[in-house]
RNA sequence: GGUGUGGUAGUUCAGCUGGUUAGAAUGCCUGCCUGUCACGCAGGAGGUCGCGGGUUCGAGUCCCGUCCAUACCGCCA
């Protein structure tokens, strides 16, 4: 028996039991005529103890020449310790060994396996094996399976089923770059891998499934970043004879049930805000809620006083940072350097401070007297001691600005606390974006998206306006899933693609078999799918996706470990029919 | 594709306006130590300063290029 118990679960009422545990070495702590040696496993370290003269000469050299991370097996008694440690689970007792082998030896690891290592990003992904043996790695692990389980809980009590669609499908030239797999059967032709499962899922509608769902791997050939990875897992849900807020209902329960059963957290109904509203007040299409900071447009107190930069300026627009009016110029040059950063690309930065004695001080003092500053104060509502930062400019871009400042403030200020919970429904998305690069309109979410039906006969004449019958859920300012109803109907599918500017022929090749199940009687229906790994990372209360999925991809999206991806010999490339360009070397 | 930041001991980092033999902490090795638990003490080993070029009497430090990492912008229906 290599063990009887694991390292987390003796216990003062253990004593006197003989017991066998296996793990690894954490820490050696060789006393001369005393060894202790921590061993750890999954649930927890428990001490084990060599004493000279008790401990045969044997299993003494054993234990001293013992090494971090060497996997162990030591059998003996359980004994109530002499000192005690109040820190751990089972500091009240120790092992007292009386023999012990080594299961394997180890090398000296690169970094410490502990909670707060010293290992660097790459290091940790180089050797990603050791870096899951840390405690905070694999709980946010075990924290995505929890999430995991209890969705699968939810939506199997709802009535989905959970199928599986094919992951060599084909590929299209719509959103996001395709990854490609070569076919070897079918010579200079290729599978694509899915971006979503989205036509799949539409057809199971058409199969009268009525609920499905699935737990899928989704590929994306885009850059990184810390939210994003090439391959990442989505929920994707899908229902029958639904209308939107059946399956705002819906999927709010699942995630009201994940709060109160994985944080024990009660969610408040969650606000319905139009993408209008959302930017207009937030500059973002995924607001963080957490805190007001709203936006205040300032257009009409501001302009035709001579001062250019807001008389030539489409959107004048301001937040009051509350209680910030005894920012010093530093902090405020911070504030202005920030915005002007090449990422944010603003010109400038204007301020109003409101003094406490009721005075103002704003940097364009020379062109607006105290009265009209006034005015401005009262849009805000602003309270002696608040300082309003305006920006000004094109209006997409200026929202797009002061939301990042809006963000960066609220950062400054404690506002984005990990503990707090914000969600929303953000619904009434355009269902069109015209790109200016390809001269055509693009859809937003994706072509299968059903228009807003009040809006239905603007698809011809006015498209930049149509509303999408779509809808995100944001929480914290992370969209975490969204989703539409679908359209249905053949000739509406094919009107949509027409806009895109996709022609008959396309069409039929690209989405023929979509549009003919649209033909035998497809139900109305819709869905959604919410990022898995964001889910997890909100819950975790982290940032980044990566340490919430057991084996990421770095920045240039590489397994530093596997050392993926890699070449293919000449054999491999031939049978496949491909041939690289001469400037890439083989 | 772009912008910023970084690359120095196994690891995490310091190294100023260029100047003798490049440091600290930790880890590793050796010795001592019978109640430690981040044990302690003493000693030791350990460096292509990412790579290439340039400026200079002299470059870890300045300049150019390049590679890698990372955050963000573009991109991500």
């Amino acid at each position: 028996m290599l063990r009887s118990h694991t390292c987390g679960e003796l216990r003062i009422d253990h004593v006197g039991k003989d017991v066998a545990l296996a793990g690894w070495v954490q820490r050696v702590r060789d006393k001369g005529g005393m060894i202790w040696i921590d061993i750890r496993d999954k649930y927890g370290i428990t001490q084990l103890i060599f004493e000279e003269g008790k401990t045969s000469a044997e299993v003494l050299d054993l234990a001293r020449h013992a090494g971090r991370e060497f996997v162990i097996s030591a059998k003996g008694e359980v004994v109530e310790r002499f000192s005690k440690n109040k820190n751990i689970p089972t500091g009240e007792v120790e092992v007292k060994v009386s023999g012990m082998e080594y299961l394997n030896k180890s090398k000296v690891p690169p970094f410490m396996i502990e909670d707060e290592t010293d290992g660097g990003e790459e290091l940790r992904m180089k050797y990603r094996y050791l870096d899951l043996r840390r405690g905070v790695v694999r709980k946010n692990l075990e924290l995505r399976h929890n999430l995991l389980q209890k969705t699968r809980n939810y939506l199997n009590e709802y009535l989905f089923t959970e199928v599986e669609t094919p992951v060599l499908i084909k590929s299209t030239p719509e959103g996001a770059r395709d990854f490609v797999v070569p076919s070897r059967m079918n010579p200079g032709q290729f599978y694509a891998l899915p971006q979503s499962p989205q036509t799949f899922k539409q057809l199971l509608m058409v199969s009268g499934f009525d609920r499905y769902f699935q737990v899928v791997k989704c590929f994306r050939d885009e850059d990184l970043r810390a939210d994003r990875q090439p391959e990442f897992t989505q929920i994707d849900c899908e229902m029958s004879f639904v209308t939107r807020d059946d399956i705002l209902d819906t999927f709010e329960g699942l995630i009201r049930f994940l709060y109160k059963e994985v944080k024990g957290v009660d969610l408040d109904k969650l606000p319905h805000m139009p993408y209008s509203e959302a930017m207009n007040k937030y500059g973002s299409d995924k607001p963080d809620l957490r805190f007001g900071m709203e936006f205040q447009e300032l257009n009409d107190v501001t302009q035709n006083n001579g001062f250019v930069v807001f008389d030539s300026a489409e959107l004048v627009v301001g937040i009051n940072a509350a209680g910030c009016a005894d920012y010093t110029r530093k902090q405020v040059d911070e504030l202005t350097n920030f915005v002007k950063r090449p990422q944010i690309g603003a010109k400038g930065l204007v301020y109003l401070k409101c003094n406490a004695d009721g005075t103002f001080k704003s940097s364009v003092d020379k062109f607006f007297s105290e009265e009209d500053l006034k005015q401005w104060a009262e849009k805000f509502e602003a309270k002696p001691g608040d300082l309003i930062l305006i920006l000004a400019g094109d209006a997409d871009a200026t929202r797009k600005q002061l939301c990042e400042l809006r963000l960066e403030m609220g950062s400054r200020l404690g506002l984005r606390d990990k503990n707090k919970v914000a969600a929303a429904w953000v619904v009434d998305f355009p269902l069109l974006e015209w790109d200016e690069e390809t001269k055509r309109y693009h859809a937003m979410h994706h072509p299968f998206t059903s228009p807003n039906p009040e809006d239905m006969d603007k698809l011809n004449t006015d498209p930049g306006n149509v509303r999408a019958n779509a809808y995100d859920m944001v929480i914290n300012g992370v969209e975490v899933g969204g989703g539409s109803i679908r359209i249905h109907d053949r000739d509406v599918q094919s009107r949509m693609f027409e806009v895109l500017g996709f022609s008959k022929e396309e069409a039929q090749e690209q989405f023929g078999f979509l549009m003919s199940a649209f033909e035998y009687g497809a139900p109305p229906h819709g869905g959604i799918a919410f990022g898995f790994d964001r889910l997890c990372a909100l819950f975790g209360g982290q940032d980044s996706i990566r340490d919430f999925i057991a084996f990421p991809k770095n920045t240039s999206g590489r397994d530093v470990m596997i050392d993926s991806p890699s070449k293919l010999d000449n054999a491999q490339l031939d049978e496949l029919a491909l041939k690289l360009q001469p400037t890439i070397e083989k």
